[in-house]
DNA sequence: TTGTAAGCGTTATCAC
DNA sequence: GTGATAACGCTTACAA
């Protein structure tokens, strides 16, 4: 009802000058009384004065807040990351602008165009796009900038957090390999990210360390959004000479994958291997349970979160930090049954 | 490198004063000639300008940002509802602070402080405790609150936006009534929420208008979050008399909830008929598919939104929105077999 | 120990 | 059309 109070009001009702108000606010900041801080103290309580962030910011330049932009917050790992994120950033009184990009460039430029006038003080992304002149501003504005998960060669002021996807590719491939099959479909995301890239190397990597000829109808890259899964699975089953195993890089490939495989009364693990990147409590209700790689996203977003408040003097080149991902064996891989190895 | 510039650089830069550069920065606020305006434009890009929505803010009082305060992002449910409000936020140019509670009232208080000093012009939000204090002052400093699937009653002054969920509920009972279920298990959330108390309401009340004594012991009232879904399903499969249908609140609760059904050996449905009050990609995928009632996240978010940046003049009482859930039936319930029916 | 006063980057109200 | 100039609420030298 009444106007909201400001640190003048308060000095008023306590008898003294704003200057005091302002440091018994900050409290290390100057000698302050204890009988004028009691009575400051008490004001604020009787006004419920509440200083305002805008006025704070204003003067001491970057705020204590980061913005997290992920490209889809309904990606449970994303969903999860943000959880962290959030919690992480709260533990150090840092608040969180949460955007998301959708995947969409365009929606990733106006996002970051906000994040730069907000001043921030750091942003932590999963990136969509090479909006290398965006970025580039950021960091030009003492904005640190943390790819997580993903991020891009081309923006190299930026700091990276994730797992080390070529080498987790490399144990989800070798592990099916040790199994006995031989050919093993992989529904990687976009090539354009570099999850996709890495992911897809190392997959072809280890099946060349291991005499095998890689066929590229069995690579399939898809958005990370959407139900594309379900084509991929649909096509990479409906071959003459289907794989007998194979790897999906997300929740969303996997759940609309998974489901071409019911319609299909495809059977897991007799007649199809399943691997899933990603880990959530249901995909050990999923019958079988999922063998999975999992994010330490904790981790993930502990690290992210102490970069993005970092100051780095030299901001012309980003770290990399890699954390270790957790391959998880369950039931849904297995070794190829006769029936399905290749007649030749 | 060089620090930002201001829009006194951008005014030296163009040669007008900074009255000109603000003009042009808000459009419609007054007259400029198309030079001017041109050389600003110019000046703006040189410069790579940006206002700074600090110094914006303490001009202009509350800002265009909204707090989305959510007891849990990890929860699917909440996460579609976070992607919503983003969405729609974003379509209207307004951001999203996203703060998360873990249904822990201090944190819960925490947030709400920092909410009040960012003068946010409103905030949406899964209220976990009674911090009627902090609402109120909240709604003092003229930020609109809007209370999201569940709400306070103590705080009068916000606006409310969820499902109807004792009709919800009594529409999940007496579809199982009408399969002939009698006992039917009803694991809800915290009866300190109104979402844990309406549909236990709705549940009861249906039970009563068809004649069926309620039993007290088929009544489960466990947090949203965490693991407790097992025990409680542990505890109900255990009993001398149990339900032949249940009846579970939430995601959490589902997938530990199954996972002990799973454990168990309980075949859903004929054993065990179950109704989960959320949806999911995965539900689909669960043996057999979930039946659901879902809820319609856009809609919430939009009405939300809407709502958290309406000004309403008399502030003291909010507006009540409902909108509708849609039941879905699908194969994880049917009619009780003989060897369930109870024996008395 | 306290108070005064000069900004911080914008917006908005005036005169010109 | 344009340009001074006074706020906005706070922090921070610097003086007292």
């Amino acid at each position: 009802m009444t106007k909201p109070a400001t640190i003048r009001d308060v000095a008023a009702a306590a008898g003294v000058s704003i200057a005091v108000v302002s440091r018994v606010l900050n409290d290390g900041s100057g000698p302050v009384s204890a009988g004028a801080r009691q009575r400051v103290l008490q004001a604020m309580q009787d006004l419920s004065y509440r200083p305002r962030v805008a006025a704070r910011e204003l003067k001491s330049g970057p705020t204590s807040t980061i913005g997290l932009l992920l490209a889809d917050v309904t990606n449970p790992f994303f969903a999860r990351l943000a959880d962290s994120v959030v919690r992480e950033a709260r533990s150090r009184g840092v608040q969180v602008v949460l955007m998301t990009t959708q995947e969409d460039p365009r929606l990733e430029e106006e996002a970051l165009a906000t994040l730069a006038s907000r001043r921030v003080s750091g942003v932590i992304a999963t990136p969509t796009a090479t909006n290398a002149g965006a970025w580039q501003h950021l960091g030009d504005l003492q904005t640190r900038v943390v790819f997580v998960d993903r991020y891009l060669d081309s923006v190299p002021l930026a700091d990276v957090v994730s797992i080390d996807n070529e080498r987790s590719a490399r144990e989800a491939t070798e592990h099916l390999l040790e199994l006995g099959h031989r050919r093993i479909g992989f529904v990687s995301g976009p090539l354009s990210t570099t999850t996709g890239r890495s992911r897809t190397d190392g997959h072809l990597a280890t099946l060349a360390a291991h005499g095998i000829e890689p066929e590229s109808e069995l690579l399939r890259n898809i958005p990370f959004r959407g139900d594309q899964g379900a084509d991929a699975m649909g096509s990479l089953l409906e071959r003459d000479d289907p794989p007998t195993a194979i790897i999906l890089a997300n929740t969303a490939q996997a759940v609309s994958g998974l489901r071409r495989l019911r319609q299909a009364g495809v059977k897991v693990p007799s007649e199809l291997s399943v691997v899933v990147f990603d880990d959530n409590p249901w995909t050990e209700l999923f019958a079988p349970a999922l063998t999975i790689m999992r994010q330490p996203t904790e981790l993930l977003a502990a690290h992210s979160v102490d970069l993005a408040l970092s100051q780095q003097p030299d901001a012309t080149a980003g770290r990399t930090l890699m954390v270790e991902a957790e391959f998880v064996v369950r039931s849904s891989t297995a070794a190829p049954t006769a029936a399905r190895v290749p007649s030749n």
